[in-house]
DNA sequence: CACTGAGTTCAGTTCATACTGAAACTCACG
DNA sequence: CGTGAGTTTCAGTATGAACTGAACTCAGTG
């Protein structure tokens, strides 16, 4: 019976994730909530209840993760409330995002490598980054797509 | 000649970069500044100099850095000050740490699975994100190891 | 045995960020 | 129109992290 603690521990488990990341803590609790919650479906308000914050910071928030793409939304008729519910590439998106970091890094070796000439000892060092995450970069290009794995 | 300018700026970049992994400011700055520094031995004094902190400052960043295993020191017969210098294997340690964290999120939501039975629908939004990271992990296991790559 | 130059420690300050309460706003419905 | 259920905005507060200054310790030197 004390499943929704479970529950609410669980989402805080993914919250405390995704802060890593940078997400704020609510947001976090958010999406962890939206993976479990049922129905899928849910207003502020319930969201509010069930973590325990104000209607403001789940306005904020929840804006926060729909821009970013973890979230979609919609009305129904007559009803003015706004239903939000999990996207379905949302941890793909997550996962894209981790990817691009992998990028952004390589531009900065590189613009070092470009900075000291090629024969340095110091260049040796960037180098020695530059080449790990250039293998990172060509594990995913030659990765597989996304489809179903064993779990 | 502003080449002093642009290293500063250099190792600013790779400090920003490593503060998404929760890296602190100064910390960054010394791993970026013992990557194109020369000689590539300092000593904190000299960092300290170099990226504009405190001492006290270094000692706790270096002690830092030195305890995640990106950098190394010694010591020289007759001569108090310790010479840092970057690991070699610093940024397969950031590479590493990385990787774990996949495993880390992957224990996540194995635990969401077995809270939610296997058949709900709520366990298909769990099952969504579990998926994506196994395919995350399976990538780096299934990657040739560390080789060199082309430029 | 004082002096210098190195590292360490810790209390205090600064700064950014997240969150909240309260007020303002909007729209469907009577 | 007016009311109420909902959302949004904004100013203020709280919290926590990171950095610094200053006092301290310690080893080697003249």
């Amino acid at each position: 019976m004390a499943d929704d603690e479970r529950l609410r521990e669980w989402a805080e488990q993914v919250a405390m994730y995704l802060a890593r990341d940078g997400v704020p803590p609510i947001a976090g609790r958010i999406l962890g909530r939206l993976m479990v919650c049922d129905p899928p479906e849910q207003s502020a308000a319930q969201l509010s209840a069930a973590i325990g914050a104000s209607r403001a910071s789940l306005t904020m928030n929840l804006r926060l993760l729909t821009g970013m793409g973890f979230l979609t939304w919609r009305t129904r008729p007559g009803d003015r409330t706004m239903y939000y519910r999990m996207a379905d590439d949302a941890w793909q998106a997550v996962v894209r995002k981790q990817i691009a970091g992998i990028a952004a890094f390589l531009d900065v070796t590189r613009q070092g490598l470009d900075l000291l000439g090629p024969e340095s000892d110091r260049a040796a060092r960037v180098r020695q980054a530059h080449d790990t995450y250039a293998w990172m970069a060509k594990v995913f290009d030659d990765a597989p797509p996304i489809g179903q794995e064993e779990r």
